[in-house]
RNA sequence: GCGGGUGUAGCUCAGCGGUAGAGCGUCACGUUGCCAACGUGAAUGUCGUGGGUUCAAGUCCCAUCACCCGCUCCA
């Protein structure tokens, strides 16, 4: 068992080992914001590999797909993110508690006020201009806030370099929404049927309240995530079958099963467009021991399709209001939504439906940090403490490193060679410094599965020793039987 | 956002007004025939950043940035 127990053990072994930096760390760090190092990269790759080889590779009912990160700004009006940007929030000095402001109440006015609708952040900063007699809902204190602030959800950038024109735009907040627009390419091209799914893994982006916890939840993180279309009435059966797949892809790749738990959202916990969520939690070793979410699995309905034909329909308001999503509402559904474009027919039954979606959406940085803790392990070995990453072979950043025993009698070519051919397959080390011991151990803390050295004996009968990371156990193998050996043993 | 804490070598930390330090790690040479061996030598710091106080500031004060813990928030 891992002996890290706090957040700052993880930290500095990310650091030490260079799987994780801090983001512009020479100009004092920029918060929520970290670099994967030259180990990290390897790992981070592995884990989006491994994900990939599940979800797509190995499925007839998966295809893969990679949006743009900037889409169109209606796109967000009809997934709804857009509308969060109405969102104002102030503080309350006495007890900071914080409200929306368009949902405090006057002093003097006892009747409610109704219920506000989004709106832009121009028209809610106008209407808040006074809170002197507004009610803190928590402590009762009058008038006693902070300025409001808006709470953007989403990143925003310009397209267009001419300032004048320029239009703004969002970053993804998720890479689903990608996703959902391009359903009906994917179903012409693709000659897929339902159910099938399309996966995609990608970088999104959210400005969330607060970040911290390391990579558990920064503004800038990747997703991997699949929409797996289905027919209405099957969705709770799929539903099930992800659930299922999804835990057990992180058991079988090594995470340990009393790290790993579902978590069933109420159902008043349920984002608006979902029926059903589950989340697989990870046991971090925090200072509180918290179970964190690495994975969410939502049964999303048929609930953002049917919002893109409502988009749609709304595309002519946006060039009427000169692109400017504030001033858009919009467009009710179509009574016959189920024939709309974004509907699927099913040849078979001679059925036309708008698809239910089942969403397993995994956190790849979570998942990497998730596999990186839960990998570590100390030994003691002849009164010495044993270091080592015990990483799954898919997962490990370095497959397998070569050494000649010592710097002489041509050993260290010999290993070259060796190295050289090995890595037409997987990464492969080579280290002729320092004593074997020491290199051994220097690989048990990269995670590297296995050490191939080179020694007096290789030039008799041209073998060479295999060393195994977790048992440290040796043995003899021909040097012809060395790359089908190790890639049978990695699975590659 | 609030409260508390921490920033000194790659890492862990000592130094708390008076020449910038240790252990581990890294590198070089030698030695070394299988599990962090040994010897010799070497490199490395805007003491997070910016101001101030002082003859003198890692050290005291102020601001700021970043991280951690606990709230709060978020999904």
């Amino acid at each position: 068992m891992a002996k890290i127990t706090k957040l700052d053990d993880i930290v500095s072994l990310c650091k030490r080992r260079g799987f994780i930096f801090q983001s512009s760390e020479i100009y004092g760090g920029l918060a929520s914001c970290y670099d994967y190092g030259p180990l990290g990269v390897e790992l981070k790759r592995n884990v989006r590999k491994a994900w990939w080889k599940s979800v797509v590779q190995t499925r007839d009912d998966v295809v893969g797909l990679d949006c743009s990160i900037l889409m169109h700004p209606l796109v967000w009006k009809a997934s709804g993110h857009a509308d969060k940007f109405a969102d104002l929030i102030a503080e309350c000095k006495k007890c900071n508690t914080r409200s929306r402001i368009d949902h405090l109440k006057e002093k003097s006015n006892t009747a409610d006020d109704e219920h506000t609708e989004h709106i832009s952040i121009d028209a809610a900063q106008a209407h808040a201009h006074d809170l002197t007699n507004k009610i803190c809902p928590a402590c009762g204190a009058v008038g006693n806030f902070t300025e409001p602030m808006p709470f953007r959800l989403m990143f925003e950038t310009q397209m267009g370099a001419n300032v004048d024109d320029s239009m703004k735009m969002f970053l993804r907040p998720e890479t689903a929404q990608g996703i959902f627009v391009n359903f009906r390419n994917v179903l012409d091209t693709a000659r897929v049927k339902i159910p099938f799914g399309i996966a995609q893994i990608g970088k999104s982006f959210r400005n969330e309240v607060t970040t911290k916890a390391f990579i558990f939840r920064t503004r800038e993180f990747e997703q991997a995530e699949l929409e797996f279309f289905c027919e209405p009435g099957t969705d709770e059966k799929w539903y099930e079958h992800w659930k299922e797949k999804r835990f057990n892809w992180y058991l079988a790749l090594g995470i340990k099963k009393e790290n790993l738990q579902f978590r069933q959202h109420d159902p008043d916990e349920l984002a608006h467009y979902a029926k059903a969520c589950v989340d697989i939690e990870y046991k971090f070793p925090f200072g509180s021991g918290d179970w964190q979410e690495l994975e969410g699995i939502a049964n999303r309905t048929d609930y953002d399709l049917r919002q893109h034909q409502r988009g749609i329909r709304t595309l002519n308001d946006w060039f009427e209001n000169n692109n400017d999503l504030s001033k858009i509402q919009l467009k009710a559904e179509d009574p016959d939504y189920h024939k709309g474009p974004l509907s699927y027919f099913d040849q078979e039954n001679k059925k036309r439906y708008i698809p239910y979606v089942i969403e397993p959406s995994a956190g790849i940085d979570r998942s990497t940090l998730a596999f990186l803790v839960d990998a570590y392990d100390e030994e003691q070995v002849r009164g010495e403490t044993r270091n080592l990453l015990r990483f799954h072979p898919q997962l490990a950043p370095i497959k397998t490193a070569v050494f000649p025993l010592v710097k002489k009698e041509g050993m260290p070519d010999t290993a070259k060679k060796i190295c050289n051919e090995l890595k037409k397959y997987f990464n492969c080390f080579y280290d002729q410094k320092g004593a074997i011991g020491r290199r051994y151990r220097r690989q048990d803390e990269a995670g590297t599965p296995f050490c191939v050295t080179i020694d007096g004996q290789t030039k008799e009968d041209n073998t060479v020793t295999l060393r195994d990371r977790d048992s440290m156990e040796q043995i003899r193998l021909s040097t012809d039987k060395l790359s089908g050996y190790l890639r049978k043993k990695l699975e590659m």
